[in-house]
RNA sequence: GGGGUGUUAGCUCAGCUGGUUAGAGCGCCGGCCUGUCACGUCGGAGGUCGAGGGUUCAAGUCCCUUACAUCCCGCCA
């Protein structure tokens, strides 16, 4: 594509052998330079790829050879010159452009540059942190800017499939109103309305519902949010959803169309999608893999063994067989079996991290052997069993969790994961599909009540209140989550859209009718105008960049990250602020 | 809020049981070089060892406090 809105003729990225013998004007940034005395080479760098321009003094006069000879890394320049063929054998394969040069006649030096505090390289690794200080040349580097126009390239044609489909971008305010239900707001004084504050918003979620009930029907919105909690390679205080909401569908209506277009801008990022994408109900997600985001490449899946032991010597495990809300499962982490008994039993601290109280393992030695602490007490048979059960060889090692179903499955599920980085266990292309069919409800000890599984706007698959309030835990939901290679990468479901149902399940929630008017009463108000059947989704943009990237942080697919502080290493933000602009938002510090 | 790891030259790191003048690679500066491409080669500059306190004849090294970075748990409807 011929660009006549800039300096150049051509990106650095753009020229071949066709080009020969073409006069061409090139922008970028000096690379690197290798000076020979009576020749110089030049790698010039910009967005779009690298050139080899060369200046001797014969071609590029006095004037271009000098500069030549002056200029240092990072400068910005402009040249002209001839594009020609490399002499014989001179080509460089790891070039786009490696088969032709620039010979430069005439070199305008656009600026200079201090030397940049880290390299601008790909195979030279800087900390995270001068990186940050200095994103801006970090950005410089080819493998940032590949990130970069990445996610601009998946951003559009996620764009571009919704738009084909008749979605409607609408933008909805970042100033809006604390709920304070979910993620700890970020909270912003008003000036006009002192001792009155705004919340930047945690997901557009009921601003989009609103839109719904206001007859937008298709919507969505590359959507930043907002969420005052702490910091993870894969969470950021900001950060950004595709966000989609769909009126008169069911859920098949909305998980339809969302994986038809997450195939699509996939498929365009070269991510091989078959569709209809695979679903897995919660509960066999838990009881298989431990966890509501499975990454399925690699197996090692959970197995409940509670009958083998039923009559079991070992009291543990027969206790749990005798009880009914006392599970023993097991995983098999093949080839963990030859590790030294050191190493397996500091597996035990491992699990404790998710919560177990102890880590019971049988580890079975390549020499035929078995190292554990509890095999003493099982039977011929219950070996014999478990070995069938767990498809137990050599080298391998079996871990036991001896708890409630949920918490086994949450203990083996982290197990699980840890030992698939621990042993290395390839994890080839992606792995995508969904869990559905969340819970409505999850009990919370600390609190002493129901909270939501997904959100308080969730559609129970219970219509009738009075048997929701009957046994909530039993109750299931119209809800999908988007699990992209172990990651929650999106999530959705389908919303209340009945006035009375949604107040019926927010006092189930906690609230008493006046809380829930005063913190939701806009929402309850809307549906009770002819709400219309709803449901959307919203993608978790960063992530999915982060695994299309190959990375493992949000921070590389994003401009300008913060530190797991929450600070802006470049800028120095958060940053106190003036008694004067304090006192116009009538505030005092404590 | 809790746990792990790290902080030494501009950058990435090494520095043993405490013991002379703290090293390397890259970068930077200068010389040489007409086919390099992460050019080569010769020479040079560059360090309050994150900060504060302590132990000791002696601390980059041991102890305490603290800051920052990073990973994880809690948290993230």
């Amino acid at each position: 594509m011929t660009d006549t809105f800039s300096m150049h003729t051509h990106t650095c990225g753009e020229l071949r052998a066709d080009n020969i013998g073409e006069t061409v004007t090139l922008t970028g940034w000096v690379w690197h330079r290798r000076d020979h005395g009576g020749l110089i080479f030049i790698d010039l760098r910009d967005r779009d790829g690298v050139t080899q321009i060369s200046f001797d003094p014969e071609h590029s006069g006095g004037t271009a050879f000098h500069a030549a000879e002056t200029i240092r890394s990072e400068w910005p320049i402009k040249v002209t010159g001839v594009v020609r063929e490399r002499p014989e054998g001179q080509s460089n394969a790891k070039l786009a452009t490696g088969e032709i040069e620039v010979l430069v006649s005439h070199i305008e030096v656009l600026n200079t540059s201090k030397t940049p505090p880290f390299q601008i390289e790909d195979h030279i690794e800087a900390g995270e942190d001068i990186r940050l200080r200095y994103r801006y040349l970090d950005i410089r580097r080819p493998k940032m800017m590949a990130n970069l126009q990445m996610r601009s390239d998946f951003t559009f044609a996620i764009r571009q499939a919704l738009h084909d489909r008749l979605f409607m971008e609408v933008e909805t305010p970042a100033l809006f109103k604390s709920t304070p239900e979910g993620a700890r707001d970020f909270l912003v004084p008003s000036r006009i309305q002192p001792g009155h504050f705004y919340a930047l918003p945690q997901s557009p979620q009921l601003l989009k519902q609103l839109l719904m009930v206001g007859g937008v029907e298709r919507y969505y919105q590359v959507a930043k949010c907002f969420r005052d909690e702490d910091l993870r390679a894969d969470r950021q205080p900001e950060f950004t959803q595709v966000d989609v909401e769909m009126s008169f569908v069911d859920q098949d209506d909305v998980m339809g169309c969302i994986e038809t277009v997450l195939g699509e801008a996939l498929g365009k990022m070269g991510v091989d999608v078959q569709l209809p994408l695979r679903r897995i109900q919660y509960w066999d997600a838990m009881d298989t893999y431990g966890s509501d985001k499975p990454d399925t490449r690699y197996g090692m899946e959970l197995h409940d063994v509670t009958p083998i032991f039923s009559n079991s010597k070992f009291k543990l495990f027969a206790s749990a067989a005798a009880d009914e809300k006392t599970f023993v499962k097991a995983i098999n982490a093949k080839g963990a079996g030859k590790w030294p008994r050191a190493k397996i039993d500091k597996l035990a601290d491992v699990a404790s991290e998710f919560g177990a109280k102890g880590l019971a393992y049988i580890a079975f030695r390549e020499d035929g052997s078995v190292t554990s602490p509890i095999v003493k007490f099982f039977s011929d048979e219950e070996m014999s069993a478990l070995r069938t059960e767990m498809d137990v060889e050599p080298g391998d090692l079996v871990m036991f969790a001896v708890e409630s179903r949920l918490h086994a499955d949450e203990i083996l599920g982290g197990m699980r994961r840890h030992m698939a980085d621990a042993l290395e266990l390839p994890r080839e292309g992606h792995d995508l599909l969904w869990v559905v069919n969340f819970p409505l409800f999850h009990w919370d000890e600390e609190t002493k009540r129901y909270e939501a599984e997904h959100q308080p706007f969730t559609l129970p698959t219970e219509t009738d209140p009075d048997k929701i309030m009957a046994d909530p835990l039993a109750v299931g939901s119209y809800t999908y989550d988007f699990v992209m290679d172990g990651f929650e990468a999106g999530g959705g479901g389908m919303r209340i859209h009945n006035a009375e149902m949604q107040m019926a399940i927010l006092k189930m929630l906690g609230f008493t009718e006046e809380g829930a008017r005063e913190q939701f009463g806009f929402l309850l108000d809307a549906l009770a105008f002819g709400a219309p059947p709803m449901g959307g989704f919203a993608l978790g943009l960063d992530r999915v960049c982060m695994l299309l990237a190959g990375g493992d942080s949000i921070r590389d697919v994003m401009a300008f990250p913060k530190t797991s502080s929450g600070s802006d290493l470049m800028s120095d933000a958060p940053s106190e602020v003036s008694t004067k602009q304090l006192k116009e938002v009538s505030l005092r510090l404590l």
